[in-house]
DNA sequence: GTTGAGCGTT
């Protein structure tokens, strides 16, 4: 294993307004969009004002990070970053991208 | 046009 990145994107201080559609519409330009998933409560159901956005590489979720981290979406400032706590890796297979990009041979 | 740091819901 090389680089842990991780798939799975977290983005934060997202407007109320903002649904997963608008998310995958946002993050899909920079990548396939595989999950987008936005937090919100178990009780009141209220929206909590952060999601996190699954690709199929690690390369996508890096570039659509740096490409929407400090963008206005909705008329908000949100922040991308990569998820701490993310699925682990379920398939090898898409988790293949940087450490198993050909260097050579 | 709901509250604004955070790492998890159907």
């Amino acid at each position: 294993m090389a680089n842990r990145l991780g798939t799975q994107l977290f983005v934060s201080r997202l407007s109320f307004y903002t649904n997963t559609q608008e998310l995958k519409k946002w993050f899909s330009p920079y990548g396939v969009v595989k999950e987008a998933r936005i937090i919100r409560d178990s009780k009141t159901l209220r929206p909590k004002g952060y999601a996190f956005i699954r690709f199929e590489s690690e390369v996508e979720a890096q570039k659509a990070m740096k490409a929407m981290n400090g963008r206005i979406v909705n008329g908000k400032l949100i922040f991308v970053e990569v998820a701490k706590t993310e699925t682990p890796a379920e398939d090898a297979k898409t988790t293949r991208t940087i450490e198993d990009s050909p260097s050579g041979k």
